[in-house]
This record gives C-alpha cells, structure tokens and sequence, in this order.
DNA sequence: GACAAATTAAAACAAGTGTTTTATGCTATT
DNA sequence: AATAGCATAAAACACTTGTTTTAATTTGTC
C-alpha cells in the first residue's frame, strides 16, 4: 500500500509538474495531452486516469501554482516599509516590469497570469484573486498616500490602473513596442531605464493631481 | 466568359468578405474553414480552390481590410490643425480608446489590429506599417510639441508608449480592469470620462517633463 | 447543339487530439 | 502462492479540421 501510493503520488505529481510547466509555456489550447505524457514519460491515458480530464488537469495546475503563490509569495514584492512612497513607487514598477518580463522557465504564476488577462479561462478568477488583487492593492496604497487624503477612491484606482497599464503594454505588446521604439531593451539595464521613465511620468501625475487637489480644498 | 468571370467574382468575393468578419471576430486559429464556408453558403472546398488553403485567405484578408484602411482611413483621427496641442492630445485620446474599444461587428481593422498585437501572425507587420506607426506618428508630434525643443526622440516616444499603453490596457484586460474598478463602464459616458482622466494624467506628466528640461536649459 | 473548360458539390483523406476501452502487469493482503 | 484491486500500456474510438480527389454541373465557344 505505501509503495503503491507512492508511485501513484510519484506519477500523478510528475504530470502535474510537467502540466504546470507546459500550459505556462504555451498556454491550455495549444498544449496537447500527448505532449505532457511524452514530456513526464507516462502513458496518454494516465492525465485522464488520475484528473479525469484536460481541462481538470489544468485547473489542477493553476491550484498548485496559485497555492504556492499564497503561501510563498514574490519576495521581491517585499518593499521596505521607510522609505517613501515615492521610492516604494519606483521599487513597484521595478519588481512589477522585472516580475511580468521575466521569461525564465519557472516563471509559471506570471506565464499563467499574463495569459489568464488575454485570454481568460475559468482560471482567470483564481488569478485575479490570488495575485492581481493583492498587487493591485499595495500599489493602491503607495498612490493614495502620494495624492493625499480627500482624493475619490475611483480616482486613485484610475491612476492605478494607468500605471499598471504602462507597464503591462511592455508584456503583452513587446513585438509593437519594439517597433515603435527599437532603442528599447529587455535586458537588466533596459528596464531599470523604463522602470525610471515609468516612475518619472507617473509620479509628475500624480503629484499634480495631489496638489490641484489639496488647492481646491 | 462575363457571367463566368462575374459569378467567380461573386463567390470569391463572398467568401473573402465572410472571411473577414469571422477572422475577425474569433481569430485566425479558432476560425475553420467550414464556418466560413457554410456562413457564405459555399462548398468546403471553394476555399482551397480561390485561395489555395486557410493561410493565404486570411492574408488576403488582412490585405484587403488593411488596403481599404489606407485608401479610406478612419476619419475619426483627423483631429483638426487648428486646436492647441492639449486640445488635440484629448482628441487622439478620446478616438483611439473609441477605435480600440468599438466592438461593433465591422470594426475589422480595430479587432484584427488588436489580435495581431497579442498573438502576432504574419500579418502584423502589415499592421504596425499600415495602421500602427502612422497612428502613433501622430501622437508622436503631438507629444513633441507639449514637450518642446531639445528633448531627445526616445524619450518622446517612451512618454507616447506610455500614453497609449494606458488606453490599450483598457482594451487587452477590460475584464481584469473592470475588477479591480468596477465603477468603470464602457458605454459613451465611460469613456468620455476615462478620456479625461488619461489625458490629464498625461498632461500632467509631460507637462512637467518639459518645464524640467526647460529649466535645465 | 456539342465540346472543352471552369465551377461547384460530395465524398474521402490524412493528420491531430481528447477520451475510452481492453489487456497486461504489479502490489498487497490472505 | 493465489487472488482481488490498482496502475500502466497499447490500441482503438470519436470527432475536428485542412486539404484533396472525383464526379457532377454550369458556362462559353464553335
């Protein structure tokens, strides 16, 4: 019994592991069954066997990889609770463009996330729940402590959703972006350089919305 | 050989205009060529004899919607030469988040455009040439303008980047953006409203990159 | 009106894919 | 050691989809 539950366990992880892998790397359409099973060395039918089906097989995955998330969130987004916020900013849109264009193997959450965002499955609420929410609302904080007290709840989010938007055009439109502006690398330098114009535009918006508001009042 | 010729046309021509409505409403990948077919009310096999196979209708196509683009451009983006730069930057806003957000059923160019942009085919270079740098051309003197003399075409172009990428996030992630600000609505008066909040914002942002580098001489 | 060529229709083909079935092998309990 | 239950493997199934073939029909020309 042990060592039957062992293998099972062992065969069953083994798939989900390499599905994990595999539907980051190319998403849930174009990845085929017959591609997880060669690449866990086991036989077609098994993914049916232990997860019934392909698309269980998948919400599987995102479970396990959103799990991991919650309990073993990104430490970069870890930000010093001093420094001000405008460098807790800075450091945001940093560790946001280096999280969201890292396009390392193991990078599954944000292969996953990204394609949840442009082309939403069921998994999309698990995503936004898990990592986009939680995200969205430290960045919320840094903005509304910049814009100061009196600002609208919705005008924060818009300045949010504005910052955050800058930065997701680099992910979700690079081959445009590289296009429309060549001299733009994806190397460590090339986005500590955009993380900087991001942060500069940005906070310039901000403050002027911040300052008109405290003027009127 | 004139009825011959005209009922070919007729067919051909059936088929290319269906073709362009259902690649662009589902993509190329999801569209078979059995919806189109049936949807123009021809044979299966009408499609591999006019064009030869899916591949080349579709870049006929995106020929034939982009070649109409270019002869009759959206008269939308004509924004008038007279208004002062805020003013126009505001126009260009306002008609790309109109264009982008349009879902209406012969909004061709917007939702192939937009397609290309994410899931790039071979088709996307047609696309940046004919729809994507002219438009951005645009924002470009706009941008130059608000932001005077002496300051060096990259970062013009990374402010248009960020300008645009703020518009585009509402079209790319609209059920993402719509968690995380419910509020926002997507009907005329959502819009408008979101206009205003991108322009200001970006107002506010080049503005003040101008007066810095003003200052600095 | 007859014939050659072009067009259309019906069917078949070939490859891919998720799933199921059937058979074989293995493990644990008796 | 025997047997029941689980795990694996091989094959088949059912369906989709792009493409091709083959036959029927229409069209233009003489």
């Amino acid at each position: 019994m042990d060592k039957q539950e062992n293998d099972h366990q062992k065969t069953k992880e083994r798939i989900l592991q390499v599905a994990c892998e595999v539907f980051a790397e190319r998403g849930f359409r174009k990845t085929t069954i017959r591609d997880i099973c060669q690449q866990a060395q086991v036989n077609v039918a098994a993914v049916n066997y232990y997860f019934n089906s392909k698309e269980k097989l998948y919400e599987e995955a995102c479970k396990y990889i959103f799990g991991l998330s919650v309990e073993n969130a990104d430490p970069r987004f870890e930000l010093g609770e001093k420094s001000k916020p405008e460098e807790k900013l800075k450091v945001f849109i940093q560790v946001l463009l280096l999280t969201v264009l890292d396009k390392g193997r193991s990078n599954w959450r944000e292969m996953i996330m990204s394609r949840e965002m442009v082309e939403p499955t069921n998994a999309l609420n698990i995503v936004i729940e898990d990592m986009i929410k939680p995200r969205f609302q430290q960045l919320y904080l840094i903005v509304k402590t910049l814009l100061g007290e009196g600002v609208e709840d919705e005008a924060v989010r818009r300045c949010c959703l504005s910052i955050t938007g800058q930065c997701l055009y680099y992910r979700f439109c690079q081959p445009v972006v590289l296009q429309l502006n060549p001299q733009q690398t994806f190397d460590n330098a090339g986005i500590e350089k955009l993380a900087e114009h991001i942060t500069q535009f940005s906070l310039h918006a901000v403050k002027q919305l911040a300052s008109e508001n405290k003027e009127r009042g």
